[in-house]
RNA sequence: GCCCAGGUGGUGAAAUUGGUAGACACGCUACUUUGAGGGGGUAGUGAACAAUUACGUUCGUGCAAGUUCGAGUCUUGUCCUGGGCACCA
């Protein structure tokens, strides 16, 4: 009996799905582990080999770990709402529920051929209402708080009304979208309707009239994480900056607390600092200008106090509230022509010439509060509205920017520190001496800039503050397969859905387009509205909605009374270990964060992150074969022969060519245009180009997980991609390769049954050489889990087998296949049985992880001469540095160098080497 | 421009964190076994020079310096590759 792999992995499969092997139960007597993975998007193309990376990565440590006596809890779940199965909706007039279910029931196909140990009973789509009620709930949570900034922490709306009613905005200290202030007389004056506009200034989740980033081709707003480089992240279309009314959330609020909150997790530094850049704190200081015959003061915000003496001149972002007042009515005409100008430019061009300076004179002047020179306002596009007050004080000899657009429109240049020629270029290092500064004059940078802070307050010109670059986050999309909004309006006011009436459901639809008013295609819904008539809002969430708690859910998943009740999230907590790609750093990634905090502000979860530990695992990408036909013929010729012809190169199906040859039989069989090729070999071969590309089927490299699994099986597969390379790193998918671990698979299973499929193993007594083997690899293979270095515990479990040899002793099997089990359940199970045993080697209570490691009494010394190794001794484990030393010394292989004389020093590392210095 | 990660054989990669560089695997070469195979086994495989006396010598982890008895690992500079941010004031 041979390794059969494909009855083994299914007949275990439909085991562990019928004994229900890896449901899981909180169990308050035994300690806890949360291992999840990012639920996937369930895509039409389905799964291919790079999908399952990481989630064997989970796998195999969630098994490590349920063996070593946690309770584990690592379930699995679909991103089901978005905007790729609608694009195909209206594509194919299939509706999205269709597709995406059909989707569904091919991923799980694939899953479950690979052996995965989730607990499917825990199983969440976030397109079920029942799962979708919580994020809606969700949703009306933050509609109803506000951010208190002096506690740091969400609290109700209602608290926030009784201090207006009290005292107004007077000791108020609110995250908000623009600062206010009015007293309790005026706020209580004011009417229902401007009452609660004022209240979406401060609400969490709130509508806003703001730039918001447009895509007419998807016809839909994105949020900032959305869009790279003015194109949509999702097709790659034009997004363009347009002044909308959208719903927002209020992640600002949360921008310290995401920020200081990462230095408590386990997550790479490369990750964190992508954060970090995301949020992009910077401190620096708000300064107020007088403006010249004016009673309003200019806001702006800068890094660079210090340099306030080199203020010559002033620049206001195109979209800034004041251009109209500002522009006196000489300048109005060019004004308006360049904000008209700015607006064709769409955010693409933009980005791409910002070496253009462009930009024209308001024809006001503001007042320099240390110069006290009058200094012209100008309008220009290089300043953001979004940024900081969309106003800056100019430097023109301290930022280049500032300096190109002095030298375009002839302002004076003023140096204020030391260092560099401002003939040529800007001098924008923070480091110098100041000079033409009055009292700042021979000062260090760093020093000047604190002096500054304390000059600029005590003159009451402004105060130190703390800028991000983090945006609130779009919260609408004028689409339909999403979470709808439990909203609905009266007077175009915003009104909650009361909580006993979620979910509000998806309504079904034929047509997924916007209506003719450019409404989103909830529009066309007739009765889309309250049994009252009030109309429901008719965009629906972003992706990121559902995907922001489904962690909580999957820990008390059928819960319809709560998002996850006290006692199952007091025991589940946080997920200890999420893998999955960094693609997400700023997106699901920070709304998870951000959605975690608000409902740990709120006392519905106990952990502030919800990620403790997060391992990211690489992309696999393709790796192309060509095949090189002579132009003009149906010839094919060899790599190396290919120069000597004038050939092009035309990809070829990675799944008929082995070790760059090509299976030439195959290939005439893949396309008829191929049915007569001829071949011009090198030694009989045809051999293949290839290239690292990304994995797609326009380039035919694309390699489906299960085309491996019938051919090799999911154990090899799984051990396989850990056996590629390190998990983090990204790496090309090459199929040469997999026999390596097939064939140690059917090694491992040799040692067990004989030629004729008899059980061969023995119950004799293992040797201290076998022991040793064993020991040293359940040492390495554990160790190298705990690291994520799967690779090494591979490769770990394939020297053990070739120090072992023809070994069946029980007494090493055994163990050795319980270790082996969270890599290869499968034959792991088998074997377990023919040893046998009754219980599930997946499950199993072998204290394998407890042996105690043999010691080992002697070690071999590599003895070099100054760093040089020379010869080699064995010497006891026991003995002493002192004793070493003297020992080596009289060897005469250390004599014949030493010559008679005595050496200067002589290090010793125990077990590791030992060096004489002559 | 700023920030982060990484450069090791023909290939994927190891290296106990300063201690025998290239484990393990693919590929390749030779031999062997089988009626045959994407079969089993044995040996060799970084480079150069040696090799009937030698199981040997030298070089070698992108490049250039430095610290050290000893550097893939630490320090400085520099060059590439990948990623993030970017008229962010």
């Amino acid at each position: 009996m041979d390794y059969n792999f494909k009855e083994i992995e299914a007949k275990w499969q439909s085991r562990w799905r019928a004994d229900k092997t890896y449901k899981v139960e909180a169990d308050p007597a035994r300690p806890k582990f949360y291992v999840l993975d990012m639920f996937p998007y369930p895509s039409g193309a389905g799964l291919h080999v790079g999908h399952p990376l990481g989630y064997i990565a989970s796998d195999i440590y969630s098994r490590y770990k349920r063996l070593k006596g946690f309770n584990v809890l690592h379930p699995m779940g679909y991103d089901a709402f978005g905007l790729p199965a609608e694009q195909y909706a209206i594509q194919t007039g299939q509706h999205p529920a269709v597709t995406t279910e059909q989707n569904i029931a091919r991923y799980r196909e694939q899953l479950d051929k690979i052996g995965f140990s989730f607990d499917w009973d825990r199983e969440v789509r976030t397109c079920d209402p029942g799962y979708y009620k919580w994020t809606q709930w969700a949703f009306l949570e933050m509609f109803s708080h506000w951010y208190d900034r002096s506690k740091q922490q969400a609290r109700p709306i209602a608290e926030l009304v009784a201090a207006f009613e009290k005292s107004g905005t007077e000791g108020v200290d609110a995250a908000c979208t623009t600062e206010m202030r009015f007293t309790a007389a005026e706020w209580n004056a004011k009417s229902e309707k401007e009452r609660e506009q004022i209240l979406q200034n401060y609400r969490l989740a709130f509508r806003a009239d703001t730039m918001v980033n447009w895509c007419a081709k998807l016809g839909t707003v994105l949020a900032n994480d959305e869009v790279h480089d003015g194109l949509s992240v999702r097709g790659g279309y034009p997004v363009e900056q347009k002044r909308m009314k959208q719903w927002l959330l209020r992640v600002t609020a949360y921008a310290q607390r995401m920020l200081d909150g990462l230095d408590r997790l386990e997550w790479s530094d490369s990750l964190k600092e992508i954060q970090r850049n995301w949020i992009g704190r910077s401190e620096g200081a708000q300064v107020f200008f007088d403006i010249q015959n004016s009673d309003r003061k200019l806001e702006i915000f800068t890094t660079r106090p210090d340099t306030i003496f080199g203020v010559t001149f002033m620049v206001i972002a195109p979209e800034h509230e004041w251009v109209g007042e500002l522009t006196t009515p000489e300048n109005k005409a060019a004004v308006e022509e360049y904000i008209c100008q700015t607006k064709k430019r769409s955010e693409r061009d933009r980005i791409a010439d910002t070496k253009r300076v462009s930009g024209t004179f308001t024809g006001s002047y503001a007042i320099n509060p240390f110069t006290k020179k009058a200094i012209p306002i100008y309008i220009s596009d290089y300043v953001l509205a979004g940024y900081g007050t969309g106003a800056i004080m100019a430097v023109p000899a301290h930022d280049s920017r500032d300096w190109a657009f002095a030298r375009h429109f002839g302002l004076e240049i003023v140096p204020v520190v030391e260092g560099g020629d401002i003939e040529k270029e800007s001098y924008d290092a923070k480091s110098g001496k100041v000079i033409n500064s009055d009292f700042l004059n021979g000062m260090d940078v760093k020093e000047a800039i604190d002096r500054m802070f304390a000059e600029v307050e005590r003159r009451g010109l402004g105060k130190k503050l703390v800028n991000y670059r983090l945006r609130d986050a779009i919260f609408s999309r004028q689409r339909y397969w999403g979470e709808p909004f439990p909203i609905y309006y009266k007077d175009d006011v915003a009104y909650p859905l009361p909580e006993d009436k979620l979910p509000l459901e998806l309504p079904p639809i034929a047509d997924f387009g916007p209506t003719e008013q450019g409404e989103p295609p909830l529009a066309r819904v007739k009765g889309w509205a309250t049994p009252e008539g009030y109309p429901y809002e008719y965009s629906t969430m972003p992706g990121f909605a559902g995907s922001s708690a489904y962690y909580l859910r999957y820990m008390d998943p059928h819960n319809d009374k709560a998002l996850v009740s006290k006692e199952a999230d007091e025991y589940w907590r946080s997920v200890d270990l999420y893998v999955g790609g960094i693609e997400h750093a700023t997106g699901h990634l920070m709304y998870s964060r951000f959605w975690n905090m608000f409902l740990y502000d709120l006392g519905a979860v106990c952990e502030e992150e919800p990620f403790r530990k997060l391992v990211n695992q690489g992309m696999i990408q393709g790796r192309s074969n060509f095949v090189y036909r002579i132009v003009g013929t149906n010839k094919f010729v060899s790599l190396g022969l290919k120069d000597q012809y004038d050939t092009q190169a035309l990809y070829v199906d990675v799944n008929i060519v082995k070790n760059d040859l090509l299976d030439m039989d195959a290939f005439r069989a893949w396309m008829p245009e191929y049915k007569d090729a001829e071949f011009i070999l090198e030694d009989g071969k045809y051999v293949c180009g290839w290239a690292i590309e990304k994995m797609s089927k326009s380039f035919y490299n694309v390699v489906n997980p299960d085309y491996i699994v019938d051919n090799y099986g999911a154990d090899t597969l799984r051990m396989y991609e850990m056996f590629l390379g390190p998990l983090e790193q990204s790496k090309p998918w090459d199929t040469n390769g997999i026999d390596g671990v097939h064939k140690f698979l059917r090694r491992f299973w040799r040692l067990f049954f004989d030629r004729d499929g008899q059980l061969c193993v023995t119950d004799e007594k293992a040797d201290e050489k076998e022991l040793r083997t064993l020991h040293k690899t359940i040492k390495k293979v554990s160790e190298d889990i705990e690291n994520f270095s799967f690779n090494t515990s591979v490769a770990a479990f394939m020297i053990c087998l070739n120090e072992l040899g023809e070994c069946s002793k029980r007494e090493v099997l055994e163990p050795l296949t319980v270790l082996l089990a969270p890599f290869a359940p499968h034959i792991a199970e088998e074997l377990w049985a023919a040893l046998g045993h009754e219980d599930s080697v997946c499950t199993a209570a072998y204290p394998v992880f407890d042996e105690k490691h043999l010691v080992l009494d002697a070690f071999e010394y590599p003895v070099s001469v100054n760093g040089k190794l020379r010869f080699k001794k064995e010497y006891a484990t026991s003995m002493t540095p002192a004793e070493i030393q003297a020992a080596v010394v009289g060897e005469p292989e250390a004599q014949k160098w030493l010559d008679g004389k005595a050496p200067k020093k002589i290090i010793v590392v125990p077990g590791k080497i030992v060096n004489i210095v002559i």
